[in-house]
Parts: structure tokens; sequence; C-alpha cells
DNA sequence: ACAGGATATTAACAATACCTTAAGTTTTAA
DNA sequence: TTAAAACTTAAGGTATTGTTAATATCCTGT
């Protein structure tokens, strides 16, 4: 599968429980953190992207509610699901009043807890805020659209990137007429920088290089024992 | 008033529970309408624009889930409560199944309840993503009806689509020449993002791309991992 | 409730795209 | 001059997609 997993954040003091959890929502495909309190939970969402969020509600030093607030401050979207042994109705609507998507009584059902997490990622995906990010570059004569994956020249059939040309491209066009060091680029690309990986990039180089050979003023200068240059004149 | 008050359709054969909490949530500032059955909640929906529906699973005539389906062909965003005396595991998951965003089981405590509902609606608020209320494209030669579920071409009788094959080709006509990822329209159109939908996604484009052919202009092209695109050139 | 048609899913296999690795060649810098 | 780095080509393996057909499910009219 393509589609990165989704990271999900436990926070649960309770380890054996939290364990429990954490492995049968990696069976099924999530990517999963699991911290065992509050400070560690916060330390873990602040270093790290995740999707959804999962937290016990009674625990030592900080408990979820806090936790919860605190998370909040930073990401005012993320979706929170309480997970708690308390039916206190006061608690739940606490949880709500912070802002939890959902809440959970312990003991849950496993299944019933993975439909509420898909059901909560699916209406993310609704909204699914435009990227807004930079996905077209002009380089010379080429328009480079790094979300189509295509590389087109004015009058010809557009080019059809691969994931890594169109990674590897998308990192240079960034850094037009400027140094892309290759250790930087093999960590970001191939998550990985050993004599390998490296050749592989020296293989896609190669495969730009021809592509964008229909513009004589584009091209991409190696810079011994640096990285690449892609250049414009 | 400036910002008007919500609209909450409920759908309970238990008159009194359900004037009972039709009063409740009119006295905290929703405009709420009360359909007894399945057949009169489903006109009334038809009829007004909601934003949020509350169901009774067991109703006669036409239960809870089964109007959920009819409400979601129509609309296939809005928020949907189901309420029930049933706790059984296999109702909560159909329930979810088909949508649902949340479940809550009788009895029920009604704070409850409308804290449920403000941080659904919340949601939405946050999102309200411009939606389409489009249902008439043009692409290429053809003549795309959503609502009607035709496609045409001049000159030649109308081809009529199915619901699958009309909802992944309004998908990727909403984003003509641009990217129509796999997993957003697996999951707003099967609910689900896993290898048997995505099987099924690429046999829907297979039926889409013969109808397709008919204007050579037009066509359903893939991006390697990421999803579809719909050109037209 | 039932039959028959329309839709949808699953299965199976073919075709394609992609990535890594290998291996030989060329270039670079000390 | 020579070892390391970079370049090129191509083979092999894996994952994704295309397609058709077989089942299964849903729906509608009787």
């Amino acid at each position: 599968m393509i589609t990165e997993s989704k990271k999900i954040l436990i926070v649960e003091d309770d380890f054996n429980f939290g364990s429990i959890l954490k492995d049968y929502l990696i069976l099924n495909d999530y990517d999963v953190v699991l911290a065992k309190n509050g400070i560690e939970g916060y330390e873990q969402f602040i270093n790290d992207d995740y999707d959804i969020c999962i937290l016990d509600v009674m625990m030592p030093y900080k408990d979820g509610f806090t936790l919860a607030k605190e998370i909040r401050q930073k990401d005012e979207e993320i979706p929170i699901i309480f997970l708690t042994a308390k039916t206190l109705k006061e608690d739940v609507l606490r949880g709500f009043k912070i802002g939890a998507d959902d809440y959970l009584t312990k003991p849950f059902d496993s299944e019933v807890l993975l439909a509420k997490i898909k059901a909560i990622l699916n209406r993310k995906n609704f909204i699914n805020i435009p990227e807004n990010e930079n996905y077209e570059f002009f380089i010379g004569k080429f328009k480079f659209n790094s979300k189509l994956r295509s590389l087109k020249i004015l009058g010809k059939e557009p080019v059809r990137l691969s994931p890594k040309e169109n990674q590897l491209l998308k990192l240079l066009a960034i850094h037009v007429n400027d140094l892309l060091s290759r250790e930087i680029a093999l960590n970001k690309i191939w998550r990985d920088d050993n004599y390998f990986t490296s050749r592989s990039m020296d293989v896609y180089i190669a495969k730009l290089r021809k592509y964008l050979k229909e513009d004589a003023d584009v091209e991409i200068l190696n810079i011994h024992g640096e990285g690449f240059r892609l250049v414009v004149s």
C-alpha cells in the first residue's frame, strides 16, 4: 500500500492495556506510538505529526483532560478520543467541552474503537484542506507539477514522472541554482543514507537529466562529494 | 439574529420520547423537526435543508439504517447520529459502516447528546467545504448530469450510470485535470480504504473509461500509487 | 415472498510501473 | 596516477493497475 498509514498517538498509563491496544491498531495498519503518561505524551505530540490522539483520562502527573488542552493549543483540529473507566456525565461533558471528538468508556469493544477511528479520519478526509503547498515549478522551458508528477515542455506531451523521480526533481527545484546535498536528499527521499541508496539516487539523477535534455538551458550539475545543483541559465 | 439556528431532523417512532427530545433541543436553540417514521423522515429530509439527523434505529416500516442509507444517497456528508436501545456490537458497527457520525444507546443523557451534537456541528463549521452543488458537468463532448445519473454525448442515447459509476465520475469531474486521490475517493464512495474496495474502484474506472471512449479528447489517467486524473484536452 | 435483472464485489491473470541492485565505464581530486 | 565518486545501462523482483469473468448482493415488480 502506497498511501502512508495514519499515525495514532496513544497516551495510557496502564502499560498492559496500552500495548494490547497498540498492537491491535498496528495490526489494522495504523502507525502507533504509545506514551505512558501525559508528559511523555505531550513530548511525542510535539515531536511528530499525528492524525489522531487517543488519551486515557485518569493518569498520574497529568490527566488526559489537561493533556488534551495542551494539545489543542498546538493543534485545534486534531481529533481526540478519550478513553476512561469513568462514566460520570460531568467527565463526558468536560471532555466534549475541550473539544473531544469522541468518548469511550472502558471496557469497550476494540472493533467499535476501530470503527470510530475510521469514521473520524474519514470525516477529516471530507474536509481535506486543499494542500496549499507549492507544487508548480517553472524550470527553464519546463513546467513541473509535482502534485500531478508531470513535467511538461511547451507543445510536447508531458513526461509522467515516477514517485522517486518526482520527489528528487522537487527537491532540486526547491533549491534551484543552489546546492542540494546528497545527504539531505537521501534522508528525505530514501530515509537512509548508504552506499546503495546513493547509487539509486545516481540512477534517478541520470533519468532526470535525460528528461531535462529537452531544454539546453537546464542542467543538473554534480558537486563532487557534496551533491547536486539544478541550474537554469 | 445573525447566525441562523441549526436545523435538526429527528426520526423517532416513540412519540413521547420524540417530543421530549424535540422540546429539549428547541430549548437549546435548535430548529427541530420530528418525523414519526422512516417514510415521513425521508420526505422531510428531501423537502428541507438539515444540518444533522438523529435517527432511531428500530422503527416500523423502515428502520433507521435503511433510512440512513437513503439519506446518504442524497447527501453524503450530513452528520447522522443513531439512537437505539440495542447495544449489539454488530449494530453499532453496521451504523458506522453506513457512515454514522455517532451512536447513542438509550437511555442516554440529554446533555451528552447535546454535547455530541455541538461537537459534530462544530467540526462541520471548521470544514465547510464550499460544497459543490453542481450536478451538471461538461466533459469534452459529454454532458454529465450526476443528479439524473446520465452521461450524454450529442446525438446519442444517454448512458445511464449506476450509483457507483455516477459517484466516481462526479468526483473525477469535480477534480477535472487535477488529481483525485485514491484514498479520498475510496473513503468518500466506499467509506473504507482497503485492498478490495481499491480493486472495486479499478473496476469502475475501467467501466467509466469504456463510456468515455466515445470522445477521444477525454481520458482517465492513472497516477501510479496516487490516484486518477480526468483529463480533457 | 420470489424471480429476474441490475449492481457490486471478488477472483484471477495479464500488463505495466517502479525500484533496487549489479557491473562496467568515466570523471574527479589529491 | 590512482582510488573514490559519479555515470550509465540493464536485469530482476515486487507492487500496482487493467481487464474480464464469476459470484454475490440488492432491488423491483408481481
